[in-house]
DNA sequence: CTGTTAGCGCCTTCAG
DNA sequence: CTGAAGGCGCTAACAG
């Protein structure tokens, strides 16, 4: 027993498919009353529901919106899903999700499957990469992108703009202004905290992560100090793990070394690699703030209760999201090509940067 | 320029639209080689991608695994939507996201634009509740699934069956053990801990807060104990939160009267709340394990870094997600209707539920 | 093995 | 204000 159709309701209520459709789905007025409402009831008796695939081809349009993540349960992420999601529902839309582990290539097939289903827009939420291994995927990634737009679809960006991409008028970006925000992370952090700076950065290519890499050198530089060395590592809690467990074994050789060893302070240039970092440094019995200072970025609402308290850059995540998701000709203008959206964050200190009593050691 | 059609490949390629179909689109054996390449070519110089929509309509199917949860945010959540979307991806599906915020009219919401979309499956991710309010609710949820499932949907649940579905072919669900386990949590707790126990639910009526509050129960009585008092809250780190400030005080009260006031333990059916409670107890100074235990429920990975370590109940969050998802009849036999599939958890006893030193106060 | 003919369910001109 | 007709892009029975 398929679910009844458009079709059915029609002649169960005693009119033209025209007619029911014309009550049942948005047509410019909802005819006579009288008939009105028997075909509602109509459809109510059998439990119509649309054919939103039936509805889609005819208009050529399907009210999807494809979001596009690394990886669903990471925070950052899911953080981002739910923005993504609220303005889906703003919209009456409903959010398709393909999850990619940042390889362009899956992303390439993402919007092509996405393509085909005629999302009305695309979000793309994962930082973008310039590794060398990426060149030729990127490309190919663009390309289907720019074929996308082309073809009406819009697709809205968080942070960087797609590399190689070259549809101008279809493209939407959140601007998330990481290199600033770094910058004055660490102008902040200079300001009181006289030991090294160490930053734990993602893999070199990686936008975002050079972005706040280069921000936060930036910012030291302004403070009148050296650069930091930087550490690569993975963009995840393991790769920040790594990095801390190196760096815990440097902390302590510099301890038991010259007494005036000077407290190391560590940029990770995300919240969940700051975490690993400092499980590291905690699993070889050192201690935040104390024997090392620590800081991430993102601000990871399910780390706020991480102790010592996480110092970060708080980033307006689910309103990213919000943000990122392109508005499409519903109601007014056409939708306005190009578009780049500001938002802004807010360096937050805490606990685990704090200045320590001198005679720790 | 919209998007070129599989006629315009065919015509390129000079065969029939139909041809061109059977070698682009799975069907049983791929015609002519020479005929093959041509139109492989063809489709491959115009950038086709096939019009999912209008395959759907055709062969009505789409797809499509509809995934329905709380909020994508919730790491709990998000990991089981991991493992859905990897499930998909083997399917070689896609997932559409819905968020309900647990409210049965938006699940049944949800429900009916899943069926329009056609989707071929739906996973039910939250938990259900019986709640007086919500009765009418469910009932029009379940009579929507009901109605998906006759239609040919398959429907998958984690944890509890729907309240009050009655298409008992079309359920797939994901059983919890979430009783057993948690007695087993009281039992392993009760066998050192010598306080008192307290329980922090939620709401009364969801069903997973209901069955782990009824666990631990007979836990502790099958440990000879007493049963413990139940502090209702929300399901969320809030809900924790407060209910842990009221025990903060009860805390404070009890060691500064009584010097022998024996160490709270304290069950949380959650880990968010868990996590919740803790961070109420911190900010009324009291410290954790040495002032209260306190054990949670989930594991969640993103918490497994907290301080004190939280003693936990490790549930295979993502496996659930990958099992949920119902097998639609792709390659063999038609799916098994009124599956059961079993899931175990581990009780994990860790740092937050640790004996203390008796000379604490 | 290929081409032809019908729809899948709906929307949207166009007549009436 | 309503009904009839055509088509959205594709697949699935039939013919040849």
């Amino acid at each position: 027993m398929a679910a009844s159709t458009l079709t059915e309701v029609a002649r169960l209520a005693g009119v033209s498919p025209a007619t029911a459709s014309r009550v049942l789905n948005g047509s410019a007025r909802t005819p006579g009353p009288d008939i009105a409402d028997r075909v509602r009831k109509a459809a109510e008796s059998l439990g119509y529901i649309p054919n939103a695939q039936a509805q889609g081809l005819a208009k050529s349009s399907s009210g999807l919106i494809g979001l596009i993540v690394h990886d669903i349960a990471d925070p950052y992420f899911s953080a981002i899903a739910r923005g993504v999601q609220a303005a889906a529902r703003d919209q009456h839309k409903m959010v398709l999700l393909a999850t990619t582990a940042g390889t362009p290539d899956d992303e390439r097939a993402a919007v092509a499957a996405f393509a085909a289903r005629r999302a009305d827009s695309i979000v793309i939420a994962g930082s973008r990469s310039i590794r060398q291994q990426d060149r030729e995927g990127n490309a190919v990634l663009a390309a289907e992108l720019d074929r996308y737009c082309r073809n009406g679809g819009r697709v809205g960006v968080v942070g960087h703009p797609v590399v190689g991409a070259s549809a101008p008028e279809g493209y939407h970006v959140v601007a998330v202004p990481n290199e600033d925000l770094a910058a004055e992370l660490a102008r902040e952090l200079a300001a009181f905290h006289n030991g090294d700076f160490v930053v734990i950065g993602g893999p070199q290519g990686l936008l975002t992560s050079d972005d706040r890499v280069r921000g936060f050198q930036r910012g030291l530089e302004s403070a009148g100090l050296p650069p930091a060395e930087v550490l690569r590592s993975g963009f995840d809690r393991s790769g920040g793990y790594e990095a801390g467990l190196a760096l815990a074994k440097r902390i302590k050789v510099g301890q038991s070394a010259a007494s005036g060893a000077s407290r190391l302070c560590i940029f990770a240039v995300n919240d969940v690699m700051a975490i690993g970092a400092a499980a590291a440094l905690r699993s070889e019995g050192l201690r935040i703030p104390r024997d090392a200072a620590i800081a991430g970025f993102d601000d990871i609402e399910t780390l706020r209760d991480f102790r010592p308290a996480l110092s970060t850059v708080r980033l307006p995540l689910e309103e990213i999201g919000r943000l990122a998701v392109p508005v499409t000709a519903t109601g007014g203008q056409a939708p306005d090509g190009g578009t780049v959206v500001p938002v802004t964050g807010q360096v937050t200190l805490r606990r685990s940067t704090e200045a320590v009593a001198e005679a720790a050691a």
